[in-house]
DNA sequence: TAAACGTGGTA
DNA sequence: TTACCAAGTTT
């Protein structure tokens, strides 16, 4: 339970969110980060720029985040003329960024929003919880930070610094619904007048500023109510902090610690002809999903040299292997990748195997690359 | 419901 | 160095 401001101080008369949400705006006010997908303070969102940039934050820092969000914004400015974009240019400018179902889901959503909705972005949540790549949280996000609809969106800063402030014991994931209840008490009361899908409740939704309340939490949780080490002292909400009272915040979120993956290892093959190399496209579903690669054999936690080399693509019986000294490393999400590279430079560039193509070295970085293939072609070309 | 899904930063 | 973390979604 939460602690009730009413009788944690019996000598002052306090709102029944015990002011918290007038305490974390006034925090906003005074201290929030100016970033490429906000306006300056007071300005309306553009819900583009929010809905790519949220698409883009999911599971990435704010840090690697900001050229990739430049560079989309500057070749395509607005949700039609990504939706008229191809997935394949799409790909192309996201490759690096990781989780490659983001930009294929980019994509369709932007050509659902101009197929289905007029080329506008829904302002309702429910609405925007059915397009592709948008789940609850960007949904909640969208709608309050550009609709000014009262909602909070819960990510994982907004997790721990609810689950601190109100000490919630129940191990993640199992808390979500709760700390999303507790997290919604950090919204301003808007208008009281207001009903869900009245006229009238844009008023409301307005007052409340749900999304500087939700853009606070995420600014606190960044810089103040950190994983470690929370510099407690300038948190605009430390009186109220259950878990600072008892010493023990960084022990919060409680979360089960998750098993690591296993090692898998496999062979790479880098195939040269001239200045051309030879590549392929991978299934779009699963790992790297539409993204180029050199051919390789499976990646398998139980594999030896000699086994990946028998899956060598053939080139005509010309290839002569060399295996290249050291090896590639890669750590996925789920599992470490450990990756052998056989170079071949053969002299007459035949037609390529099925489902691989040639491509000339010197475009190789406007090819969809995701990093672990950058570093194998890097380490096969090197010295 | 739990596992799959990239990459880079930080301690 | 290992381990965790980052504005989560999909299946």
């Amino acid at each position: 339970m939460p602690p009730s401001s009413a009788t944690k101080n019996k000598n002052r008369i306090l709102p029944e969110d015990g002011g918290r949400p007038a305490l974390l705006l006034d925090w906003y006010d005074r201290h929030r980060r100016r970033l490429p997908w906000r306006p300056p303070a007071g300005e309306r969102a553009d819900p583009y720029r929010v809905w790519l940039s949220e698409i883009m934050l999911q599971q990435t820092g704010v840090k690697t985040v900001g050229p990739y969000f430049e560079k989309f914004v500057a070749r395509w400015p607005d949700v039609d003329a990504l939706g008229s974009a191809s997935l394949d240019d799409v790909l192309r400018m996201w490759a690096g960024l990781g989780y490659y179902s983001r930009a294929r889901n980019l994509h369709a959503c932007a050509v659902a929003v101009r197929r289905d909705h007029g080329g506008v972005f829904p302002d309702i949540e429910e609405s925007l919880r059915a397009l592709p790549g948008i789940g609850p949280y960007t949904a909640a996000a969208i709608a309050a930070i550009a609709f000014g609809r009262r909602t909070m969106p819960v990510d994982g800063n907004i997790e721990r610094v609810v689950s601190r402030l109100f000490a919630v014991e129940e191990p993640l994931p199992q808390a979500k619904p709760l700390i999303q209840r507790l997290a919604a008490t950090l919204l301003g009361a808007g208008d009281a007048e207001s009903r869900a899908g009245d006229v009238k409740a844009r008023a409301g939704d307005v007052k409340s500023r749900a999304g500087d309340s939700a853009q606070a939490l995420m600014d606190l949780g960044s810089s103040i109510c950190t994983p470690k080490k929370p510099a407690c002292a300038l948190c605009p909400l430390n009186e109220d902090c259950v878990s600072r009272a008892r010493g023990d915040q960084e022990t919060f979120p409680r979360k089960a610690p998750k098993k690591a993956g296993e090692l898998r290892r496999g062979a790479a093959f880098v195939v040269t002809c001239g200045n051309e190399l030879l590549v392929r496209t991978r299934p779009e579903k699963g790992l790297l999903g539409g993204m180029t690669e050199v051919p390789t054999s499976d990646w398998r936690a139980a594999q030896d040299d000699k086994a990946s080399l028998t899956q060598a693509p053939v080139l005509n019986g010309v290839a002569r292997w060399h295996r290249k000294a050291g090896v590639v490393t890669h750590v996925f999400t789920h599992f470490p990748l450990e990756l052998v590279v056989y170079t071949a430079n053969i002299p007459a560039r035949g037609r390529a195997p099925e489902g691989m193509r040639w491509v000339p070295i010197a475009t190789l970085k406007d090819e969809a690359l995701p990093n672990v293939m950058r570093k194998v072609i890097a380490h096969g070309l090197g010295e």
